[in-house]
DNA sequence: TCAAGTACGCATAAATTAATCACTATACTG
DNA sequence: CAGTATAGTGATTAATTTATGCGTACTTGA
């Protein structure tokens, strides 16, 4: 990974979120998981836009994290399942929350993002 | 600002707040701004390991985006005044529950990001 | 009149995150 | 045996976000 250079802020819940949750794809990986997607493949077919080594770094992170718990089969083919953790079961309500508020809201947000281009 | 080069993903809400609110203070202003800090100064002296600048921009960007409204005095010394719009209170449950979950799982969050260093 | 307070902003550098290039390795399927 | 599928990695570049250098302009108070 990176080293970071700037003292990571963590006196307060907000940016412990932040630092840990903010990847472009941590939350939809958590969703789509949380969802019956358990293998690096299916998650990767879901999310089709995004590139297959970002996801799996993006999984990695989660795994090292503790949102997520992988497992490695040992088969002739390669297998894994991911699985969330406790941790990341509790990410659940704030997921549905921050998709529901999104969506409820989108005609005004996909304005507001017009207008700042 | 600057000019996206790859395209915004609208197509759900989790990236709707991500692209939206991302900004390393945003949610902490509109936070602060809630409990009744309104101007600028006070907000820079209340976040005082941000610089100046940097809440600027991300006011800015709030303003632009619909969460706050801006009020400038014509007064002879400069005075301006910050208050959520509609739109930037509906944010303040899940500025709430996302603190919460910080803090909550502080112990084990910061564990995990010392792990990762 | 000088220091300190109000507020703002462009241009650039630095830091961080995301995307891509170029690969390995094994095993089914037809 | 060629094609496709499984899963992954190290190195590099591009994109984006955050921080900083250097200014402006006005006012109040010591």
């Amino acid at each position: 990974m990176y080293e970071k250079k700037i003292p990571l802020r963590l006196d307060c819940g907000l940016h412990l979120f932040k630092e840990l949750l903010n990847g472009k794809w941590k939350l939809m990986l958590i969703y789509y998981i949380s969802a019956g997607l358990k293998r690096p493949g299916e998650l990767q077919r879901k999310i089709h836009t995004a590139d297959r080594r970002v996801l799996t770094n993006q999984l990695n992170e989660l795994v090292k994290h503790g949102f997520v718990d992988k497992t490695i089969y040992d088969t002739k083919v390669p297998k894994v399942e991911y699985k969330l953790t406790a941790l990341g079961q509790s990410l659940l309500p704030i997921i549905l929350t921050l998709e529901s508020w999104g969506e409820n809201n989108r005609i005004v947000l996909e304005k507001a993002l017009e207008a700042s281009m």
